[in-house]
This record gives C-alpha cells, sequence and structure tokens, in this order.
DNA sequence: TTTTCTTTTTAGCTTCGCCTAAAAATAGCC
DNA sequence: GGCTATTTTTAGGCGAAGCTAAAAAGAAAA
C-alpha cells in the first residue's frame, strides 16, 4: 500500500500520541499535534479507517491497527537511522538533525532502510538516546530516570533526553551535556529543585529543575 | 521561494528537454517525459510561468529562467551526489539506483547537499559518468563519443552511458562493463554496425550497434 | 491557398488536504 | 438531572495537481 507523506504523518502522530497516553488518540491531540485543524483531522481519520490502518469511531478517538503501527514504527526506525547517520557521518549537531530526518524518513525504499542500517552498524539509539525500532517494530526499552529524580552523591550516565527543541539541546551542547557523560549529583535544593552536577569529574554546572527533569540517566553499572 | 516536488520535477524535465534538443521545451515533450496529459502540462507552465521561472508564450513552448534553471541544476546535482552515495557507501548496483535518488533528491537542506559533497569527496561523475553540477550550476564537459563512433584496433576507457534504463544497466554488467573499463575494437561489421571489443585486455565481447551507441569511450590520453 | 493533421489550450470535473463556521455529541459542574 | 463548556463532526469552500473531451491555433500537405 502506497500511503502520501501527509497519511504517514497522522499515523506517526498518532502513533507516539499513543505511546505517551497508553490511550487512544483524540482528534484534539492529533490536530495540535500536526498543527492543523481538528477538522482536517477528522477528514483524514475517516480515510485512514477506510484503509483499514486505523480502529476509529466517532468520538472516541483511534487506535492503530497492526499495520497502521507498522508503518509508524518504521517511520520512527528510518528517522531516527538517518539521524545517527546524519550525526555519525555527516557532523552534523543533535539540534540540526530533526527538520532534515523528517524529511528523510518519508523516503521509500526497503533495500535504502536496511542498507544503512547496515552502514552504521545496527545501531539501537539514536543521537538524542531514543531507542531504534527493529525491522518488526520492536523497541528496546532502557530502565532509565529524570536525572531530576536521582539522589545527591550518585553518579549516573546521560543516556537520552525527553525534550528534543533546539533551545534545548543547544544548551547541554553548551554545558558539555553529551550523551554518555558522566553526571554526579553534587548538591540538591529542595526549594526549586534545581542541583549542581559535576561534569565528567571536572566541570560543576548548576541544573534547574526545568533541564534535569529532561535528562534521562543511568547507572553506571547496567550498561 | 518554496517548490513543491511537482513544481520541481517539471522545472528538471524542462531542463532536461532543453539540454538534449538546445531549442524550447514543447507542451508535449514534457508531457512525455513526466507522463501527464499535455492539459496538465499547460496548467502547470502557467503557474511556473507567474513564479517567475520559466519563459513561456502560448502555443511557443517554455525556457527556463536564470531561477528556474538553477533550481533544475541543484536538483541533477543532489540526484547525482545520492547516486554516488548509494553506490560508494552503501554498495548498490548502477541499475538500482535511480528511483530512490530520484526521492532522495527533493530533501530541501543546503546544508546536507553541502556536507554530502564533502563527504563523498567532492564527485565530478556520477556513477553513471554523468556530470555532477557545482553549486552554481556549473557541469564539467568532458569530451567523449559514442564508442559506435571508435576506430577499430583503437582502445578506449568507458566513461559514460547514455541510456539509464535497468536493462540495459543489468546486461552491461553481465558483461563486465563497468565505467573505467578499457575497450579494444578488435572487430567490426559493416552490415549492422555491431563490433567486437577486448574488455581489460582479457575477454572479448559482441556488441550491438545499439550496445556500442550507449557507451560514451574517450582515448586513454585525455583523463 | 485551402484542407487536414497535430499540437496546444480551454472548459469542466475529480481527489487530496486544508480551512472556517455551525451543528451535534460528550464531558464537567451545580 | 439539567445546564454549560469542550470536543468532535458536518457542511461548504478553496487551491494544487491530475484527468477527459472539445475547441482553437499552428504546421504540413495537397
Amino acid at each position: 500500500m502506497k500511503l502520501s507523506q501527509t497519511e504517514e504523518n497522522y499515523l506517526k502522530a498518532i502513533y507516539k500520541i499513543i505511546e505517551k497516553s497508553s490511550k487512544s488518540a483524540s482528534t484534539n491531540a492529533i490536530s495540535k499535534a500536526l498543527e492543523t485543524s481538528p477538522a482536517s483531522v477528522t477528514e483524514m481519520l475517516k480515510r485512514l479507517a477506510e484503509k483499514e490502518l486505523i480502529l476509529y469511531e466517532k468520538y472516541k478517538g483511534v487506535q492503530l491497527k497492526a499495520q497502521g503501527e507498522k508503518i509508524a514504527t518504521n517511520l520512527i526506525r528510518k528517522h531516527r537511522l538517518w539521524e545517527v547517520f546524519l550525526v555519525q557521518e555527516l557532523n552534523f549537531t543533535w539540534d540540526e538533525i530533526h527538520p532534515i530526518a523528517e524529511q528523510l524518513e518519508h523516503i521509500q525504499s526497503p533495500e535504502l532502510t536496511i542498507a544503512l542500517d547496515k552502514y552504521l552498524d545496527h545501531p539501537k539509539f539514536d543521537p538524542h538516546g531514543d531507542p531504534i525500532p527493529d525491522q518488526e517494530g520492536n523497541i528496546t526499552v532502557r530502565q532509565q530516570i529524570p536525572l531530576v529524580e536521582g539522589k545527591p552523591g550518585h553518579a549516573y550516565i546521560l543516556v537520552g533526553v525527553r525534550e528534543h527543541s533546539k533551545n534545548f539541546l543547544q544548551q547541554l551542547e553548551n554545558m558539555d551535556l553529551i550523551l554518555g557523560a558522566e553526571l554526579e549529583i553534587t548538591d540538591r535544593f529542595e526549594f526549586d529543585q534545581s542541583m549542581k552536577v559535576l561534569v565528567n569529574g571536572a566541570k560543576e554546572q548548576f541544573l534547574s529543575q526545568k533541564m534535569s527533569s529532561n535528562l534521562y540517566v543511568q547507572n553506571q553499572k547496567n550498561g
């Protein structure tokens, strides 16, 4: 089945909404995610239901059917593989890659995806630490916590980010906070939930609650 | 100016028609190239003229304006750079790459094109031997002749192909005719313009007129 | 030069994806 | 339970890009 880029984007948006809320996706949520009017969303939902890609009941929100979910995870797979390519091979920074990968994910060629995956040596995570689904759509889940929940005195490894905005990522880069960095919580202020961390045993950084809640870390033990 | 992929494809088609015929592109020629009805072409030509990308006079065919030509050559540049990437890095064969590059050429990111060009070490020709335009749209022209015009007893280097169809390219591969191969014309038959060639000083191959007229060669002297 | 053939354009219609405004259904609150 | 607010859907329209059929223009041939 050949889908338009627009249809693909709807499926991806639905997938991401369900992933987060673990319920069904509402018209409004999709409308916000894609920045289109709710009326347009309703229309598209009818079309996708017609194509057997989603389960859609009027006023009840949508679920993905197996086929629709497959398409969505494949898009995410391609998106993240291209992000790895852009950073590792073409030396882009992680705040630059999203809009480019957003286009590249729509390239239709299973052979290309397979070749790219092999070329990059089957990466499991993208440059933001997000897992890359395999061909079947399976995702490696990693035990991780937001840094804000970490304990003072403990050291963690930065493995992912929650927020993907350019501003946030640029601030991280500016603070030497890149994936794999060691973060030891040296101090913690209950008043505003901010903290001080020692980065790679060298530089001390101050992190607001907003920053630390958007950083995913894990204990050094479990790789 | 942001163009749709369709508009881009029209500009590229017009460019290629003019490149071949060195005249203006007719509605019919464009219609054949893009496999759309002449009526649809007329409609699009009006739109492109409105956007100042082409010179269009009713019943007189079209010319590209500077801006339109720039877009066309940039598309060709991106297409051919991606073809190099697919063959050199991802190990695709030259008969597989065209449809993929046809999609990749529409990715909009000047930074990506620049990075890819650098990554590939600024290639001047694509895997079919076609020249890659530079950022300004300039094309390296290479002195070359169709093999069919070569002289018996002389040795040539295969530098390009005229035809790009899958069937043709697969036949070439099957005959060990890859770019860079040395071809010595050992025999020639006037009746049907066919010839025998010695490939890389090793294997003798028989080439029909149709084959040899689609192979571009140059003397070993001028690289 | 007139007739015929080919090419191109116009006219009118379709689908996709989007919109706004209004109506209908659901959810939240007193 | 009934009123209000929110969400969702319907209705009606628009632009892009395509189509066919018919008309008009240009080219070729008699």
